[in-house]
DNA sequence: TTGTTTCATTGCAATATTACGATATATAAA
DNA sequence: TTTATATATCGTAATATTGCAATGAAACAA
């Protein structure tokens, strides 16, 4: 199928998995890496220091950006990108919350 | 293609990108809240809760266990299915270590 | 033994993702 | 206007993921 169930989830599960997903490639964890690190901001920059071709990294930014974790802004005829702080913000406190459970203490494992 | 250029990457990106794959379905995300909460820990009971069918959940529960967050315990006819602690522990450190970096101030966007 | 229960594995169909060449679009420069 | 540069979009091939029916394997009960 390739296609999740998502209605019989709750919204917090799908939150955290639409979240995941946009992390589980290693191309779009080194962009928001670049990004972090101010290395890098406009597209062009990132095409050449990731090393893929230019359409590849402009659909990543893509998924990025509808997710809403950046923010593209156009300067002339290049395009500088960055974290949108506001939307990163909530989107940690989500996954912190998810992934700082405390772990029950069980006798059968 | 569907294939990632995993060798471009450093192994950082590649391994936050493995735990935040894990972490793209609701599926998954769903079972592991369900062992957070305790409510179910044997396999057949996250069958009944989650609505998908046995042979799904196994491949989820199979999945999660690659990666080392979770472990198995054989209990007669069924498998008790727990959060391994340490694993999830240093993942955790990974994770939010990537999450929780400060955003740059930066005058583009 | 035979049957039952529980879970894992196999095989496959449907869909999603990834990557990139070709091309379109938009801005700036000449 | 023409040309160059930078980015986005389209189309498509290759691969991955998801879900489940069918089946297998292992432990227990009768």
């Amino acid at each position: 199928m390739g296609l999740a169930k998502t209605e019989m989830f709750t919204d917090e599960q799908n939150e955290i998995s639409l979240f995941a997903k946009v992390f589980g490639h290693p191309a779009r964890v080194a962009i928001l890496q670049h990004l972090f690190e101010l290395d890098s901001c406009i597209c062009g920059d990132l095409v050449n220091e990731i090393g893929l071709a230019q359409p590849t990294i402009s659909q990543h930014l893509k998924e990025l950006k509808q997710l809403g974790l950046i923010k593209g802004n156009v300067e002339g005829t290049s395009v500088c990108y960055c974290i949108d702080k506001d939307n990163w913000s909530s989107m940690k406190n989500i996954m912190i919350k998810f992934l700082d459970q405390d772990i029950p203490n069980t006798d059968c494992c």
